[in-house]
DNA sequence: TTGACATATTCCGGTATCGGTATATATTGA
DNA sequence: TCAATATATACCGATACCGGAATATGTCAA
């Protein structure tokens, strides 16, 4: 067994930087791939490379229109990275540490009421 | 140029499955190697070689404490898979697109008063 | 049909992975 | 010092990557 496929999961594609920089520019509404050649300074093979990464799990859907073929973002692919992630926010999030020291007041309060018992 | 090192960045080392159970497991606390051993139900080499790779990025942090090694979890280093992951949330939050169209309908008012000058 | 354009695929070399097995490096205790 | 425990490392085989160069496929236009 080696390393997972690029294509195992989008944990997987958005490894590569590029992939992330072509998501970052269909963000900004479809494209096709010669313009992506152009705009990011990758070769053209290049590009249609990590497109077909891309369509594997789904983070992209292609559409032909004449001799040219236009990707568009799918987002909802990322949601299982942003799931993920979003678990650990409070580890850096200054938000949730006032929330959790809300949250430890109150439990502090409770075992206050246990004792009246 | 081969696939960049599992060691180049947050991305890359988190593309592993088993790297992200043992993050999962170490936000509930310090643990030990054996200790992953065991609840992760893997061998001991693929835990400190997976181990390795999470304090190379930065992903987790160690502690001498006798004869072990106790492993802790550094929210922060997810921070920039945070970050580039959650500008797509709009892309499928409702709270969003709610969001968006009371955005487009202060456009059309705008739009609407430069017609008035 | 031929040629130009847009995109995809194939083949290659170099590299780094992941799991397995064996072994090395601590640290503790008798 | 010696054995036991805890962890790290080294070596291996198999795999799949990524970029580059060449080429294949597909579509339009004259």
């Amino acid at each position: 067994m080696a390393r997972a496929a690029t294509t195992a999961d989008a944990f997987n594609a958005v490894a590569e930087p590029r992939r992330r920089e072509i998501l970052d520019l269909l963000a900004g509404g479809e494209s096709a791939v010669n313009d992506i050649v152009e705009r990011l300074g990758l070769t053209q093979p290049q590009v249609s490379k990590h497109l077909r990464v891309l369509r594997e799990v789904g983070l992209v859907d292609v559409r032909d229109e004449g001799r040219q073929r236009l990707y568009r973002l799918n987002g909802p692919a990322l949601k299982p990275i942003h799931d993920w992630v979003s678990s650990y926010e409070r580890t850096w999030s200054e938000r949730f540490e006032r929330l959790d020291a809300v949250l430890e007041d109150l439990k502090r309060k409770d075992e206050g009421d246990d004792l009246h018992d």
